[in-house]
DNA sequence: CATGGGATTGACT
DNA sequence: GTCAATCCCATGC
């Protein structure tokens, strides 16, 4: 889980990104910006995306190496009255169902870059001990142009929570109201 | 120093 | 389906 000063929820989606392919920001080396991402692994790299959103990964891999898991949903688990004061809004799939907004509800902003997430106000924890480990859809990244094919999108199956578009095989039925959406 | 492109979201047609 | 909001920073002159 991820928790951000008591408010918290389940790691539900991520993504993975390596300096070996072009998505990844690491891939034009060690710069002011991606110097996180060659950092230590087991810290944030937090950055701003379309002028809008902060978006938070987990840095992974040994020094020297750039690569982080991008945090794409989660499911809420604690503070959620803090979460939908932040978000405006009162849908539990709403409050952390992507990337942008995730961080909005979690009051991440780009000061928690280079975090110790094991040790700061940010952290990752162990899910709750009662929770069963999620089956796994793999598919392939969102909103990238570059190495657009690569199936290192990963979802907890069948969790309502995970950002659109849903991959196939998530398991999870469209909202129904609509005859398009409608099964027989 | 000027420019351009986003690992997005929400509102609107 | 389209589109704008708006910040950071890599790049190129």
């Amino acid at each position: 889980m991820l928790d951000h000063d008591g408010v918290s929820g389940v790691i539900v989606e991520t993504e993975a990104y390596h300096d070996s392919e072009p998505a990844c920001h690491a891939y034009v080396g060690l710069t002011a910006r991606t110097r996180p991402l060659f950092g230590e692994p087991g810290h944030a790299y937090v950055y701003r995306s379309y002028g809008i959103h902060a978006l938070v990964n987990a840095v992974c891999e040994e020094e020297g190496v750039g690569a982080a898991v991008l945090i794409r949903a989660l499911e809420p688990l604690a503070g959620v009255e803090r979460m939908r004061a932040r978000r405006g809004l009162t849908r539990l799939e709403e409050l952390c169902s992507g990337p942008g907004k995730l961080t909005q509800a979690l009051d991440v902003e780009l000061e928690l870059n280079e975090a110790d997430l094991l040790d700061s106000p940010l952290r990752i924890l162990p899910p709750p001990a009662d929770r069963p480990a999620p089956e796994l859809v793999v598919g392939t990244r969102i909103g990238i142009r570059k190495a657009a094919e690569l199936p290192w999108r990963f979802c907890a199956r069948g969790n309502r929570n995970v950002s659109k578009p849903w991959p196939p095989g998530l398991g999870v039925a469209p909202r129904r109201g609509n005859a398009a959406t409608r099964v027989g």
